[in-house]
DNA sequence: CTGTTAGCGCCTTCAT
DNA sequence: ATGAAGGCGCTAACAG
């Protein structure tokens, strides 16, 4: 009658097709127990007839599996999160898995939700980049409940579940490691460095160099930092405090003021602690007439597409988005994999070290 | 014994709990039929301490929704398209769907392999970019089992769905109308073109200066040089042939050396067709040694955002991509709320503007 | 206002 | 190798 919508052919349409009971037509069409050849085509062509799709609806009731994960990043736009979104979402599919997605503009209560929804959809398993140190709740809620979950990018240190990062220490150092290599000895680091307080920095740049302690903070920029002063203590270089250049807050324009005034400090080398602060940087380093590289050496943490676009082309450490993306979702299949019994206490928590693409913008000194 | 995966909370634990009946339970939950006061809070009370979690694949064996859309692009991480699925996502969350997302790589046998895999997953609806002109079978059918359909940026002439495009003709034409204001009368365009054959173009300029006709085609390189030909002739401007650039393919290589080869015939003014294109112009421009906009006026189609880094920054006419994800979605809702009775044969296509993004790469020339 | 009952489409014993 | 029957978690008739 009125079945212009949503009439589905069902697994009873496709037996009655094919003169076979549903269990049958199940076991042909499921490829589970046993099915004579003649039987398991006649069934396969009368689905096909039918257009006859299954529905996972019906499947996840019994199975409990969706075959799906939710995915939940602060910027789905960023070129950085939507190159680990479509590795993951590729590698998914690979392997028999849809994708639903969220994106929170930064926002704890709209990832509450998005998990929350998440969990009504049953998922096989959540990968998250977690907007806020704070609030977790709604993450340990659900991990409590048997969810499963990966957090990519970030990591919060209160949460059992695994993690896929990147290894900001040693990447920053590797960074820092190649302009001291280059033979600079004033090198400029810009970054939002908001978990210490401006009125701190210089003691703690202080201590590093005394103890080689810090604490190394959350935060990519703190950690980043790190890595800058290890790499410096390795070396054996001195850091002048004057070069190490905190916004406070992630906006370009203010790291476009802090390095205006770091600029005057003379360093002959400048690295950021990512894309945003490479932009204000880089205004920077323009407005004040200085030339790359001859007049100072460039380096970016994080590399998006406009580096290699603009004059000259800036290096950069290029973080391994799609690896990031596949492991997470690796990850997340072998869990399912591996649960037959095991109830899981211990974590896996990778940490991938970032690249560096060279264009020139570093400039080697006298050795 | 071994539960300790999935062992969600149910409807029936829920009414356990609270003492009532799962119908009871059911209508204070769902928010549908009579419930009173005190029983709604009882059993509201009870899921809360449960965390109980409606499970929506055993309400989308009911109701025959699962309030969840279907996304298909050919590829996730390009800025246009992440934003478009940005806010389609995002107006979806807030109209109570879900989104699954795939990404192509502009491939036609993965498109349908998407498509098959959300009509089992019973989407509410597929909001596509659809990968190829030829093979829309997968959607045909899709459509034809009862599936709704938006087609986003490009449309396919011969699928009975709803669309929301950018109308490119109109777009070209007012990024041509504004640099013939600002006084140019040799404005080149870079394009692929590939629909063209390289020996019809003179033919198909000529042809449409005299007659003011051509098949715009399908392409959006080709409908964009529809708008710089219409422009022209309203303006009474001439066309010279030489001045459109042909790539013929889709790498920024080509269109480089095309602009090169375009730009021995001295154009005051260059337009491209989309990002890729600008990219390659820009190349040629600069190792021409060109300035802009003193020696040549530069007009990007596509507003990526490295275009306001790049020295100059350049102007350009942005695509309303949160617009095109939202009207996308909008549209699917509408699609569903006003299914009572009307089979819909009639189908909405929307077509949006670009506007003009003023960067100061256009040099206003003696009038 | 509340409880009982019968499915939605599929998988899974258990017989045959 | 195949069929019959029960149930996954929820909603939608019905009764009461």
């Amino acid at each position: 009658m009125d079945e212009h919508r949503g009439r589905h052919a069902t697994i009873v349409d496709v037996a009655q097709a094919a003169n076979v009971s549903v269990a049958t037509a199940g076991r042909a069409l499921g490829g589970y127990g046993y099915v004579s050849l003649d039987t398991r085509e006649a069934v396969l062509a009368a689905a096909r007839a039918l257009n006859y799709q299954k529905n996972i609806a019906a499947q996840s009731l019994i199975s409990g599996s969706a075959k799906t994960f939710g995915m939940i990043v602060s910027d789905l736009s960023s070129e950085f999160y939507s190159n680990i979104i479509k590795s993951a979402v590729n590698y998914s599919f690979r392997h028999g898995y849809c994708v639903l997605i969220h994106d929170t503009h930064e926002s704890a209560e709209i990832e509450r939700e998005a998990v929350a929804i998440f969990h009504r959809h049953r998922v096989d398993g959540i990968i998250i980049a977690p907007a806020s140190m704070q609030s977790l709740g709604h993450l340990r809620e659900f991990v409590a409940g048997g969810g499963r979950v990966v957090q990519i990018d970030r990591r919060l240190p209160g949460l059992a579940a695994d993690s896929v990062t990147l290894d900001n220490v040693r990447t920053a150092a590797t960074c820092t490691a190649r302009l001291l290599e280059a033979g600079h000895r004033r090198i400029a680091y810009i970054g939002e460095i908001d978990e210490v307080r401006p009125a701190d920095l210089g003691r703690v740049v202080e201590t590093y160099a005394a103890t080689g302690r810090m604490r190394k903070g959350f935060a990519p920029s703190c950690q980043r930092l790190a890595g800058y002063l290890e790499a410096h203590r390795e070396a054996g270089v001195p850091v002048c405090a004057d070069l190490v250049g905190r916004t406070g807050n992630y906006r370009w324009e203010a790291a476009r003021d802090v390095t205006q005034a770091v600029l005057s400090h003379r360093p002959t080398g400048l690295m950021t602690s990512d894309g945003l602060m490479t932009i204000g940087a880089l205004r920077a380093v323009r407005e004040a007439g200085m030339r790359i590289p001859d007049d100072i050496s460039f380096l970016s943490f994080d590399d998006l597409e406009w580096l290699q676009l603009v004059d000259p082309p800036l290096s950069a450490v290029a973080q391994p988005c799609a690896e990031i993306g596949e492991e997470a979702a690796r990850i997340l299949i072998g869990q399912i994999r591996g649960e037959k019994e095991a109830p899981r206490t211990r974590h896996e928590h990778i940490r991938l070290a970032g690249s560096i693409i060279d264009r020139g913008s570093i400039q080697v000194i006298g050795g």
